[in-house]
DNA sequence: CTCCAATTTGTACATATGTACAAATGCTAT
DNA sequence: ATAGCATTTGTACATATGTACAAATTGGAG
């Protein structure tokens, strides 16, 4: 035996492999050239491909999600309420930057993982995503709830669920930040990227809600005169 | 010839389906069958599975530009600042989630597909986005630091983005809003989606800037005692 | 050392895929 | 009607893919 524990090689490489091209575009044959390992072996630890994805999330949702409670419960301790909603979103963004190797943390590297999968509608993925993430996406929606009693848990869901796909989008094309701002901004910082998105999600969420129920033939004096044809469906 | 334009067809067909499924799991066999086409075909009109999905792009680019200009002219000419910004923000967002067969306006469709392609990290798409889209994202970006001029251009850049990823997103998993909210909120509702997004966008873009330089140690009350572990890379 | 279980390797196979190309077909102008 | 062209069809091919499986290898227990 080579390499120390193979298995463990497999997975790491198929993470990263997985997190950068998607699962679609990745052969059980790059994943084990990549651990220096034998396609034939793939199959013995893992069975199937399928199975592989479905060991990779394993590993990662049970330290992750117990940490993000972690987190959550310490920010929830915060007394002051405003800076206890900044506290809530930054313990829900700062494990998504970890580097790479924290595995209790999520970590950039799974986090762009799920990212792919949901954008490409990954079976494995949804089943796993629905059963382990909700009940966490649902403890921070209620936490960040109580410190905002004044709005519609609705509307909490909406805001985090653009929280999401902010985090995704950042984390998948991080190039496209530093090419808008002409190099002024970098958005493969970390560091930069959580102090932008939580400034922007704080500020998100303490906007004031709708009036409800949105009436359906709305007009606005940018859209008014061309939402015959730009209306939604 | 049974199909008034099989070369529509398939264009229309492939287009749904890597809007759905990705550019790599879907196979131009099934392109062809989902069109009434034959395999052949495709490789006659398109020459090769990059081709079709580069013809997919250039069919909207330009109809869509031009929609948004003229979205964005119309919105730029709204008085009031505080309105401006939210029509601004409008005229990006609604063609976005415009019904299908809307060409000029981009659509939902495309939008989910330029989503899924940027997720897939795709190269033909990368290369069109790059020399097409950026020109529209700056003249958007201009437009908005107009009515915000005390903000850094650099922090409407980061925000801009987060709408965009939060777009995507909507589009990309619309059913994940419903769930959370528990039946509440429909995700799969352009007009519901729109006005939240629209909301949660402006005053996000409303916030107020970061204090720059940003320091690289820094501290909160909630990540405080965490960041050892969770920090960023 | 010897045996054994766990692992790794090499290979094979059935299928799927992108693309090429010649033959067949349909449409239009004359 | 017919020639000429664009399109469609059917098929073929080289390659890639997921998976299976037998043989080889390894590392440790007795």
């Amino acid at each position: 035996m080579r390499k120390p524990n193979m298995r463990e090689a497999i997975l790491a490489a198929a993470e990263e492999l997985f997190s950068v091209n998607g699962f679609n575009a990745v052969s059980v044959r790059d994943i084990a050239q990549a651990a220096g390992a034998n396609p034939g072996s793939v199959t013995y630890h893992f069975k199937t491909k399928d199975g592989l994805l479905l060991e990779i999330y394993q590993r990662h949702c049970v330290p992750m999600n117990l940490r993000r409670s972690e987190l959550l419960e310490a920010a929830k301790r915060v007394r002051d309420p405003k800076d206890r909603l900044e506290a809530i979103v930054r313990a829900y963004v700062v494990p998504a930057f970890s580097s790479g190797s924290d595995l209790a943390g999520g970590g950039a590297r799974f986090t762009r993982l799920r990212a792919i999968m949901s954008a490409e509608g990954n079976e494995v993925a949804r089943k796993i995503i629905a059963q382990t993430f909700d009940e966490t996406s649902h403890a921070f929606i209620d936490a960040i709830h109580e410190t905002l009693p004044q709005i519609p848990r609705t509307e909490i869901v909406w805001r985090s669920h653009f929280l999401l796909g902010a985090l995704y989008y950042t984390l998948v094309t991080p190039e496209r930040v530093s090419r808008l701002a002409c190099g002024e901004a970098d958005g493969a910082d970390p560091g930069e990227a959580i102090e932008q998105l939580v400034r922007s999600t704080v500020a998100s969420l303490q906007a004031p809600p709708l009036d409800r129920p949105v009436p359906a033939g709305r007009r606005t004096a940018a859209t008014g005169r061309s939402s015959a044809s730009a209306g939604p469906a």
